[in-house]
DNA sequence: GCAGAATGTAAGCGCTCGATTACAAACGGT
DNA sequence: ACCGTTTGTAATCGAGCGCTTACATTCTGC
């Protein structure tokens, strides 16, 4: 890659995007802390001072990746196709995975800022994944999906364990939904009426599987 | 300087037992990267030479904790019994928590060293989950649960998140074990031997919101 | 075409980190 | 009492970090 093409000129948004980039794409693989302003500056191609005249420091464009990355996705999925989705994107090859996701779960015991910033997006998916139940508890059944989502993301992609790492994408998504659709039913405290059966669950909670390549594309420029 | 109590006389063993006992508090509450050896040295009121005298390095303490704390439960807890204890543990008060997990969830995108141990102890808690259920995707069935607990911890301890992180314990294990066991009922063949412990919550497999020390014996001191 | 703003670069500051070293103090066998 | 070993301490080293500064280069309005 020696990168002799269309000398890049002086362009502020053009270094600003790339930056910014090459942030996303290194806070997902090593998340916060691993991840050196140095680093980013190289993958970018530019001088790691720019990312402080650009983004002020280290934490507000880790915010700005967050940002932007994973709103996207939030903004334009409805709500009972939005499981289903972040299941396919989290089973789905790392190339053309959401990095934002990655990110969250990489950057562990870091600093407040970045500890609101997930706290923020959190809450921001389990909004949306409440309205997919009811109850006084939906609050709660929600948070129970999104900590499973979490944590298929961190065996498969963060911490890889065999099988789930490999596991088929299909094949998951069939039993995660079909115990989902147990959980987000509304069940009193009768442990009894958990019989649910994959090929028909909830009405238009789940639509199952469906991996099928979504029209809806994230242009993710590597 | 002041320190004057019963005086620490020089006695190998017990300060060693001191820096062990520090660096476990502290990796399980910031993680791996985010504790330095001077805080734990600081902790164990101990000078920090003597980590690396002790242990050789960081990453061999941090080896060390994590052989020691985790592997407890494990070898004392029966197979049908790990879910609900694991369960229990994860929704109790911080105080009296297993840290080894929340070092686990704490330590993100750390070096290899801290990798392979993260590895193989999910591996020992996948193989004994990986028992509770029959079938030819045993193994990804158990990931999947140990994905749920994991990401129920990043929820609850790593990264809190209302309304799930001060829910109560017993609407939580409710909620999760019916799901789980519409998860781990056997599919196909193999006719089940002795797999009630979930999907008819005996009171023995979970004991809920009784912490209890039960006659079983759970030595965990600390 | 030139002043001033915008953009890019090189150097380095201050700090913290893991790890090492040199040395002092307590211990224990003889 | 002596001496070698064990245990503890202080000082530091070299590297890497986020971030800043001083300066060179290019662009743009007039």
């Amino acid at each position: 890659m020696a990168h002799q093409g269309p000398e890049r000129r002086r362009n502020a948004a053009e270094t600003r995007r790339a930056l910014l980039d090459a942030a996303t794409t290194l806070f997902a693989e090593r998340g916060f802390d691993s991840t050196t302003v140095r680093d980013i500056a190289g993958l970018a191609e530019a001088n790691q001072a720019l990312v402080f005249r650009y983004f002020g420091s280290k934490e507000a464009l880790f915010e700005e990746v967050m940002a932007g990355v994973g709103r996207e996705q939030l903004a334009t999925t409805p709500a009972e196709r939005l499981l289903a989705t972040v299941l396919r994107d989290l089973l789905a090859p790392a190339a053309d995975r959401d990095r934002s996701l990655e990110a969250f779960l990489r950057s562990g015991g870091s600093g407040g800022a970045v500890s609101a910033v997930r706290e923020q997006l959190g809450e921001e998916y389990a909004r949306v994944l409440r309205t997919l139940t009811a109850g006084p508890d939906a609050a709660l059944r929600a948070d129970l999906v999104l900590a499973w989502l979490l944590g298929i993301g961190l065996l498969r992609v963060v911490a890889p364990k065999e099988p789930l790492s490999t596991a088929d994408a299909t094949e998951v998504t069939t039993l995660v939904l079909g115990a989902v659709s147990t959980l987000l039913e509304r069940v009193d405290r009768a442990p009894a009426p958990a019989r649910a059966q994959v090929s028909a669950p909830a009405p238009a909670a789940v639509p199952a599987q469906a991996p099928a390549p979504a029209p809806g594309r994230q242009p993710q420029g590597t």
